[in-house]
This record gives C-alpha cells, sequence and structure tokens, in this order.
DNA sequence: AGCACGCCGACT
DNA sequence: GTCGGCGTGCTC
C-alpha cells in the first residue's frame, strides 16, 4: 500500500453514538489529489473489509507535530481510505464546526446534523454543475468570477482578502424592467435613517419589530410588509459582497420573500434550498450556494445549515413558529443553529417577527440582541371584544359579537373581511346528546368528528365511519356537535351575511391570494390568504378555543397567530378580537407583545421552566436513568424532576440546568449514551429481552 | 452488526 | 496445560 505521510481525519456517517468521533485513515497516493477536507469518502471499516460512509474533515501530515486539533491520536496500524466518492467538498470547514457544535450542545450525533446540511449527491447534476465550474473558468478566469473553476477556492475562511469580493455593482433586477420597484432610497424607510443597514455592515444581532403591513408589489401579489424586509436585508447583505441566509418556516412565507426578491435581487443570484423540492433540484440549489460568490440563500428551518460564501447575514422570521424546531434528533431549533452560527462565523443576525417569542425576549433582556421597531409607529387597529350577543339570530348562531357583526358588514360593502377561527372541517368534534361526553371511535378511541352537514361521522385518527355508533358511557344513539369548524362557522355567516361570497382557507383548500372584492374569508390560524390590499376587517374568533390549550406557550402561540392575521388589515381597517381580555387584549391593542413576552419570562425565570432555563429529558430503563443522573451529581446549577414511569419499563427524568452548565450536562449524558449503546446487547439463548436504550433529548419545546 | 479478546471452567 | 464458551467492547 503506498502511502503519503498525510492522514485523513474521517467523520463516519452512522447514527451510533460510539462512532460520533474522528477516525484515522492513511491516504494512498492516487487518492491524494481529491482527498481534501470536506469531500465525501468510502473507508473499511469493522473489521472484514466492509466500507462505511464518511466525510473526510481533516488532512493532516503524520509526521508533523501533533496540530493539537486531534483528540487522542490512534497509533495503531492506519487503514488506507478506500476511495473519494465525489472531488466536491460538500462539507465545510464552517458547516462542520456548526454541525459540531449544535451536536455537542444536545449530546447528539454530528452526522445528524450534516444530513440537514448536505442533501443526498446526485451525480448528474454534480457532473453539469462541475463542468459549469470549468466552462466558466476558462471563459473569465478572473477572481470576482462567480462561478469558479475549483470548488476549493470557494472556502469562505473569515481572511479572505478584498480583491475576492464582488465589486458594489449591481447586476439587473430580474423583475420585468417596465414597472418600477421600491427605489433603492426607500429600503427600509419605515425603520430609520440607516438602521438596518448599519447592522448589516456592522454585524450587529438584532430583535426587529415587522412592519404590520402589506406591500403591493407591481404587477404582482400583496405580500406582508415583513417579506419586503427581508427580501432588502439580504439584498443589502448581498452588496456588501456577503452571502445571507433567510430562514422562513413555511413555504407559503418562503413564496412570499421570494416574490419581493424576484424584484430586487440579481438575476441569478437567490438559491432556495428546501426539503419540499425533488431531490436533483436540491442538491443543484445546495452546490450553488457551495460556490465562491456570495448569495441570497432562502429556505427552511435546515437553510441555517447551508454552505455560505463568506456569510453577512442570517435572519429568521416569526421564530416563535414551532415548524422551526427540527423533528429529528437532536431535535436543534433554528433559532440555536442560528445563534451558534452567528458567534462562529460574526455575521449579523435578525430575528423579525410581528410578535416576541419569549426565547427573543429573554436575549433581548440579556442585551444580546437588540430591539429594533418601526420609526413610524402605525399599527393595526385591534378592539378587543368582551362576548355580547348579536341582535341578529345569524349572528348569534355563528357566535360573532354584536359590534364585530356590525363592522363585518360594513367593511363587507368595501372589499374582503377575514374571519380567523381555530378548528378546521366542519364539525372536528362530537358529543353524545345523552352524558355530553366527548364521542369516540370504537375501533381507536379517536375523537369522531363530521367531515361536512350531512356526512356520517367518521374518526379523525383512523378514518373509520361510525355509522351506528352507541355511546360507551350512557348507550346514546345520538350526536351532537361539540366543537365548531371552519366549514360550519361558513355556513352560519353565509345565513348571517346573506349574499356574501364566502370562501374558506384551510389546510384542506390552502388559498395563497385573494382579489380586492367584497367576500367573507373563513380561516384557520396560519391559513389566512393575502388579499390584495389588505382585509377591510379582521374577526378574531374562537379566541378562548385558543387558549384553551395546556401549553405553557399558549398565550405567545395566540399573540402570534392573531398579530400574523392582524397584519393582514387593510391601513385603518378595525381587527375584533373577541372574548378576549386582559394582558394578552392589552398586548395586541397597544401592538406591543415585547411586555406580554417578558411578563411570560419572568414567569418563567419564577417557576424555573425553559427558557429561563435549559432542560433535557432523559428516558430509558430506571438503573440506566439512575446512572446518567449519577453523572450529573457534580454539576453546579443542575435539579432533576423525577424519574417517573412512562410506559411501562421505561422512566423518564427531566434535567433543568443553566445555560452556562449546558456543556457539562450534555457532556456527560453523551458519555452515558454511549456506554450505554456500547454495552446493551441481547442475552444469547434465553427469551428476547427488548434492549431498552438511554435516549436523551434536550430542549423539547413540548417539555414542561 | 460482527469479530477479537479475555476470563473461567472442563477436559487431556 | 490448553481448548472453547460466552460476555464485553471496539471498529482508525
Amino acid at each position: 500500500m503506498t502511502r503519503t505521510g498525510l492522514v485523513a481525519r474521517v467523520l463516519i456517517d452512522s447514527p451510533l453514538p460510539q462512532l460520533d468521533h474522528l477516525f484515522d485513515y492513511s491516504i494512498p497516493a492516487e487518492l491524494a489529489a481529491d482527498a481534501v477536507a470536506g469531500v465525501r469518502v468510502k473507508v473499511p471499516f469493522r473489521s472484514s473489509g466492509r466500507v462505511a460512509d464518511g466525510y473526510l474533515i481533516e488532512v493532516i501530515d503524520a509526521a508533523a507535530p501533533d496540530t493539537g486539533g486531534s483528540d487522542a491520536d490512534f497509533h495503531g496500524k492506519l487503514s488506507p481510505i478506500e476511495a473519494v466518492v465525489s472531488s466536491v467538498p460538500v462539507l465545510t470547514p464552517e458547516v462542520w464546526k456548526l454541525a459540531r457544535r449544535i451536536a455537542d450542545r444536545s449530546a447528539g450525533n454530528a452526522s445528524d446534523v450534516i444530513r440537514l446540511a448536505c442533501p443526498p449527491r446526485q451525480v448528474r447534476v454534480e457532473k453539469a454543475w462541475l463542468a459549469a465550474q470549468a466552462a466558466a473558468a476558462e471563459a473569465n478566469p478572473g477572481p470576482a468570477n462567480p462561478e469558479p473553476a475549483r470548488p476549493e477556492a470557494a472556502r469562505p475562511g473569515p481572511e479572505r482578502p478584498g480583491p475576492e469580493r464582488p465589486g458594489p455593482e449591481r447586476p439587473e433586477p430580474a423583475g420585468p424592467s417596465d414597472v418600477p420597484s421600491r427605489p433603492a432610497d426607500a429600503r427600509f424607510s419605515e425603520y430609520g435613517a440607516g438602521v438596518l443597514e448599519e447592522a448589516i455592515a456592522e454585524r450587529r444581532r438584532l430583535a426587529v419589530a415587522a412592519v404590520p403591513s402589506l406591500v403591493a408589489l407591481p404587477a404582482g401579489p400583496s405580500i406582508g410588509h415583513w417579506a419586503q424586509t427581508l427580501a432588502e436585508l439580504a439584498v443589502a447583505t448581498l452588496e456588501t459582497g456577503r452571502t445571507a441566509i433567510l430562514v422562513l418556516p413555511d413555504y407559503r412565507d418562503q413564496d412570499q420573500v421570494q416574490s419581493a426578491l424576484d424584484l430586487l435581487a440579481p438575476a441569478g443570484s437567490v438559491s432556495r434550498v428546501d426539503a419540499r423540492q425533488p431531490n436533483p433540484d436540491r442538491y443543484r440549489a445546495f452546490l450553488a450556494c457551495l460556490g465562491a460568490a456570495p448569495r441570497i440563500i432562502l429556505g427552511n428551518r435546515s437553510a441555517v445549515y447551508a454552505p455560505a460564501a463568506d456569510l453577512g447575514l442570517i435572519a429568521l422570521w416569526d421564530d416563535g413558529d414551532p415548524l422551526h424546531s427540527e423533528p429529528l434528533s437532536p431535535y436543534a431549533h433554528s433559532r440555536d443553529a442560528a445563534l451558534v452560527r452567528q458567534e462562529q462565523s460574526g455575521c449579523a443576525l435578525v430575528l423579525l417577527g410581528h410578535s416576541r417569542s419569549v426565547e427573543a425576549q429573554r436575549l433581548v433582556e440579556l442585551g444580546w440582541l437588540a430591539e429594533v421597531h418601526p420609526a413610524k409607529g402605525r399599527h393595526p387597529h385591534v378592539i378587543p371584544t368582551e362576548f355580547q350577543a348579536a341582535d341578529d339570530q345569524y349572528a348569534r348562531a355563528a357566535r360573532i359579537p354584536s359590534a364585530a357583526w356590525h363592522t363585518a358588514r360594513q367593511a363587507l360593502k368595501q372589499g374582503p373581511v377575514l374571519v380567523q377561527v381555530a378548528s378546521p372541517g366542519y364539525a372536528p368534534m362530537l358529543a353524545c346528546q345523552g352524558c355530553q361526553k366527548a364521542a369516540r371511535c370504537t375501533r381507536c378511541q379517536g375523537p369522531l368528528g363530521l367531515a361536512s352537514a350531512g356526512a356520517t361521522p367518521s374518526c379523525r385518527l383512523c378514518g373509520a365511519l361510525a355509522a351506528d355508533w352507541t355511546c360507551v358511557h350512557c348507550a346514546g344513539r345520538i350526536f351532537r356537535i361539540a366543537t365548531i369548524g371552519a366549514g360550519r362557522t361558513a355556513e352560519e355567516l353565509g345565513r348571517a351575511f346573506p349574499g356574501v361570497r364566502i370562501i374558506i382557507a384551510d389546510g384542506d383548500h390552502p388559498i395563497q391570494h385573494l382579489g380586492a372584492e367584497p367576500a367573507l374569508v373563513i380561516a384557520t390560524r396560519g391559513a389566512e390568504p393575502i388579499p390584495a390590499g389588505g382585509y377591510r376587517a379582521v374577526l378574531l374568533l374562537d379566541g378562548q378555543r385558543m387558549l384553551a390549550r395546556e401549553s405553557l406557550r399558549v398565550g405567545e402561540d395566540a399573540l402570534r397567530w392573531w398579530s400574523n392575521a392582524a397584519a393582514l388589515a387593510a391601513p385603518g381597517a378595525a381587527v375584533m378580537l373577541a372574548e378576549v381580555g386582559g394582558a394578552l387584549a392589552r398586548a395586541m391593542s397597544t401592538w406591543q407583545p415585547e411586555g406580554f413576552a417578558a411578563s411570560e419570562l419572568a414567569d418563567r425565570r419564577q417557576l424555573r421552566f425553559p427558557p429561563a432555563v435549559r432542560a433535557a429529558s432523559v428516558t430509558g430503563a430506571a438503573a440506566d436513568v439512575d446512572a446518567a443522573l449519577a453523572e450529573l451529581a457534580e454539576i453546579p446549577g443542575v435539579d432533576v424532576l423525577g424519574p417517573v414511569g412512562t410506559d411501562p419499563p421505561l422512566v423518564r427524568a427531566i434535567v433543568r440546568f443553566a445555560y452556562s452548565s449546558g456543556d457539562d450536562v450534555a457532556g456527560a449524558l453523551k458519555a452515558q449514551v454511549v456506554r450505554n449503546a456500547a454495552r446493551r446487547r441481547r442475552p444469547k439463548g434465553a427469551a428476547f429481552r427488548a434492549a431498552p436504550t438511554l435516549k436523551v433529548r434536550f430542549d423539547d419545546p413540548e417539555l414542561l
């Protein structure tokens, strides 16, 4: 075997916690040219000639003294790398550092994070990209070339020399040229002179209150003003020669920002990275981000991990939206990933929203984020209305307060009116007429509901029809509607407002945009269509139902749903908030969600609940959980709730700890998980004992 | 997941 | 002494 004297440090792509560290291999001479940091490799693993996939993290000179980066060097005989899968270094040093840190702070695996960062390879796409790079290098070998020949030259490196940055000249906007987009000097005008520009140039960290109104795009749809702000932030970043990453909770939000960028951003400068798109498209967008030219990267929560040439800004829209938290281990929230990446890269950070998450409030109070508000303090006219039955019998049936009904009737003469409701469907919950208990599916115990007015009741979980249902409690056979859905509300409103066009928008009937004609729009929270020019009135019904959920976050969530809907109102239009009083109503009518977030945070401090502290759940066999908890005894600022039994053989404990102890707690628990995973074996011969493995989950939003 | 290695009991 | 069963831990 030919050796080059170089050692490759490789991360094995495996979910096993005991493999989550670097392995050393030698580099055969014939692979030396391609074996650079970041490439995918195949390496022999597990003795008998089998190979594993991995990423080459770094190449070190075996002869040179220890560089210091390597932990506990391996001193046996090194196996050679089997193959370099492709010459494209997909895992940039910056993203590797980020993935390692994100995994470490939650006792997780780096390869689980890398799976979010690096999409599956597509050979055809990659070949086309490499060819395009080579062709571009041929045509224009200058350093400012947006498509350089060698991807290696793309490594951002904090000290990238100035001449490599493209000049301030801006290519033509991609949008239609006959309609002027917002003039450049109007950029950020709502925020006062230079505040946001300066933040980008000086790489500040901000919590920015979005302007709660709509923007009519020339020859296009209306979009939220916030989307315009994000697009302007991204373009301003690009003009400083740096990359901007925009992280949006869902694709409807991404579409709005995309519309703004179509008009504002230079042609070809935007990459949309989104797990929703087909794999080849996803990989193509990923490779574009890998190029040496700064870009605008637009995507969902995993966009925070995109490779970026000279990162200048990470901006998140609506960080309180639960879609920002990752459902896959190690469950990192994109806000946390953004905070870590901001710290590592020194880029600017913007959390933009109509409301304020309690987590963002904590960062503001720490001084980590600076607050920015629009200079002109115009906000929606929100009117909290205690319930007062309407005179109109139909409005009463549709549970619309009297004042709201009158407002809606007037507004419907001018344009669309939004009615926000809690539940989709027609009647999502049925109850027994006799005993009033919830009607349950006889097969799976799921809740029964009606899909439409005359439909047969069916289970909302398993779909089974409940044609001849009998109540398990009282043997009754007659249903009563317990919860009213958007469909039923629409039916009732149809009677209350005869002759008005009724539009339903929910998960099953998604509607993105709407004209300015009068219509009554019934929408579930988060599914509100965007009307040209804004709604002439907004009715926020079902306030009590939204607050009835059993969660620490109900208040914060409700404020988010309401303020996002209120921001769709036309200037001067009334926003009627039904059945809600107290601090929430005050936060809405004064349009100051910070005050509510601050008092929530104060409560959490009192209770020692997240985000005042961090928390992790530890689940497993009682002995394993006890052993893991014992490891935490020495760490200051840690307390433990439980363990308590959950599903029969397993117990769960909740560990709470100060942010400053996070690394120690994560380190100790990770060590325990590794030990547990290595030891767990099925005993031979004897009956099959299910091997319960120790599970650890940090910062679970469902906790507590 | 396999495979090496080492501890301990049983047999030459 | 040495063979081999099985439990434990490692995989560069």
